[in-house]
DNA sequence: GCAAAAGTGTTCTTAGTACACCCATGA
DNA sequence: TCATGGGTGTACTAAGAACACTTTTGC
């Protein structure tokens, strides 16, 4: 012991939202408390900190332990301390966020763990100030998807440009020109076609991208501001 | 007790961000740390969270301790955690930032505190990963100063537009057409002109402004994005 | 041949950028 | 009267916004 000091409880609470292309709607992943206080009550994913361990790895651990998923987009977002947030006890709560790219499988993978995926407009009441964490998620989303490319993080690997629209129409809940949209993101030269299309939605059948990652790097490194939110 | 966890100890470190109008500098303040482990070195101002402490409230009495400043603007920046970030134990830290109009009596209390201000080019090695919290900084110095008026934190109440520039200069490290900037500024409608004028630069004199903060917010309601990086 | 989604181009308007001169004043 | 910093305007260019029709194909 060579600082002496009082210690802290240390928790990491985290965002999970998906997106599922073909029910093109943004969900959020809760669960059902276990615990006292507020054992049966819906709450984000969480758990506390361990005293050996990185808190990004105690991130990568509470999402893996809810929801079996692993090496999928984790980012810290804030930190969370007022004295009286949580009855239980003093617990000062790291919040971080998670996107998933929704498929059947990953579904199934959740729900074998107890979460739910809700509507984000159909929440249930949250414990805590869970749903302080959710509001700021919701606005980081909308405010991230503009200058940096998380929506490729909600997205399958290969994807077309009107469910890439239909995502960020879900995420600022209103209708985007798909003929501006299209010139824009292409313009910006971070999508690869492929030779390949994608009919699950048209008989025509719509062209299959894929992200560009090395060209957004470049774009970010030049101070690129992507700003896709065209009404 | 009631949950069963260990529990680990929670520390604040301070980014204090200083402008002197009078010398056009950037500066930021440093404190020779006093406690071992790394006695003698210079590092961020910081302390440990006491349990009965929001720890918005442990970074005010951070600043205050060390500075002798209250009533500043101080926010949250990102969280620390990495295990080995700190050999004398496990402590996680929660960096907070704070922008300072500094002036002769601020300096003064500053000073008389212990603390002092170094150029951003000319600090000097720091402990732990305290250049990375100032890298931080730094970045998002640059980054907020285009979309949000934390340029205003770092200007007395009254400031001219030559002050003002010669600030965005500072963050941007690079000189920016006063003609352009001064036409955005204005049509922002975000600076009130007051009928006086600051005659310690010229003879003519330069009108001095106050921030409108009452259309500032209307502005970023409307989502407006102020891009001042005007080349 | 028609329904349904994918894909394409043009005009207009707005905002950014580059650039040079006059103004007010104290010394 | 002149040196110094403060203040203004215009022409050009690039990007955003609004808007309608053709293409492909399975049924």
């Amino acid at each position: 012991m060579t600082y002496n000091h009082e210690k802290i409880w240390l928790s990491i609470d985290c965002l999970v939202f998906g997106y599922d292309v073909k029910d093109e709607n943004l969900k959020l992943l809760l669960f059902e408390r276990k615990v006292n206080p507020f054992a049966g009550s819906w709450s984000l994913i969480g758990g506390f900190v361990n005293v050996n361990e990185d808190i990004c790895h105690s991130a990568e651990r509470v999402l893996k332990t809810f929801t079996g998923l692993e090496d999928v987009f984790l980012e810290q977002l804030h930190t969370f301390g007022k004295t009286e947030r949580d009855p239980g006890g003093r617990v000062v709560s790291i919040l971080y966020w998670s996107l998933i790219k929704l498929d059947d499988i990953k579904k199934d993978i959740v729900n074998s763990h107890g979460a739910r995926w809700f509507e984000l407009d159909k929440l249930p009441n949250l414990i805590l100030d869970h749903e302080r964490m959710v509001n700021l998620g919701v606005s980081q989303l909308k405010k991230n998807a503009i200058s940096s490319p998380i929506g490729f993080e909600l997205l399958p690997e290969k994807f077309t440009i009107p469910q890439l629209l239909r995502l960020y129409e879900a995420i600022y809940n209103r209708s985007i020109d798909d003929r501006n949209f299209r010139k824009k993101i292409l313009s910006t030269d971070i999508l690869i076609r492929l030779n390949e299309k994608d009919k699950t939605n048209s008989k025509k059948g719509a062209y299959l991208y894929k992200f560009n990652e090395e060209n957004y790097q470049r774009l970010k490194s030049e101070g690129y501001h992507l700003d896709i939110a065209i009404g």
